[in-house]
DNA sequence: AATTGTTACGGCCGACGTAAGAATT
DNA sequence: AATTCTTACGTCGGCCGTAACAATT
């Protein structure tokens, strides 16, 4: 029994009719009931009760029902998961950085983020004084700046954050 | 993206191992990788970091893991729903019958009984006097008695059922 | 060298479609 | 005759296993 399956039987519970759920889940018919005919060989149990040119639900179906929807529900909730999943992880991330601190901090950095986030994509850009990075973070021209300095300039409303040491996330 | 995957993803989520997630599916290694490739493949997101010899859970991963988890256990749930709908179903129903109520009640109860419960079956024998009816269910040869007097004879323990409607079941 | 994950490749099971059949209204 | 489900059969995709490879410790 698997999930295909279950999706398939609430298609016909639903409509208590092989042909339209065979058309609602895009299969032909006779698939259909090949696969629940399958799904009740796999069972032991009748899900159906053939009468005449229709079908009924027999208990045994009557009691897959709840179950086969909680199924069919959390692995859609599953598949959301994935989805907004993807969305935080696909990006771009641009930084700007000056001459003398941009080798050894930033290449270790970059070496570190794109290992723990692999479908990220990191551009670089080079300035020569701390004021140009924080003008180029301030203009949006970059997300992330990288300098060094004996005191922050004005940094407006920007983020600042000290390096020390090389572990961090 | 099905259950079987998310199985998959669980078991190596579980080992942090390729080897032994695959050795507890009992499937191979390589099986193993390339269905969590696809799956990744699928989601567009990895599910791991492969670092080195090894892996780590990448966000997207655990993000998965409890949706992952809903739809296994649940997917059990309605495996035994269905285990135990069989156990209600299947069996053999022995009755035994005399000649004259034996033609109009016993030929629309049995379509009736196994028309609802098709996995049935039912076996008719025959007796000729109400007391042959009654020894026979007494002495477990048959399970269900059919007869007709004026007065019921000694029926001991067993259970007797006026018939007068012939709406039930 | 050993451990661990990936790539390559081939076989086989099963899901699906088309066509024909059976049963009921 | 029309509707509805089942059976028969062929095709194709994909899951799995074996073998070979790559990378790390």
């Amino acid at each position: 029994m698997d999930a295909r399956q279950l999706t398939y039987f609430l298609a016909v519970v639903d409509t208590m009719n092989f042909g339209r759920a065979a058309e609602q889940l895009y299969i032909a018919q006779p698939s259909l009931s090949q696969a629940i005919s399958t799904l009740e060989r796999e069972l032991g149990v009748p899900l159906f009760h053939r009468v005449g040119r229709g079908i009924v639900l027999s208990d045994a179906g009557a009691q897959l029902i709840e179950p086969a929807r909680q199924v069919v529900r959390d692995l859609e909730a599953a598949r959301a998961a994935a989805r907004s999943a993807r969305g935080l992880q696909r990006g771009r991330v641009e930084l700007i950085a000056m001459p003398s601190p941009g080798m050894e901090p930033l290449s270790t950095l970059v070496r570190d983020f794109t290992a723990d986030h692999p479908a990220m994509t990191v551009t670089a850009d080079a300035a020569f004084t701390p004021e140009e990075v924080v003008q180029a973070v301030k203009a949006g021209r970059s997300e992330l700046g990288l300098l060094g300095a004996a005191s922050p300039p004005h940094t407006g409303g920007l983020n600042v954050l000290p390096i020390e040491d090389s572990r961090w996330s």
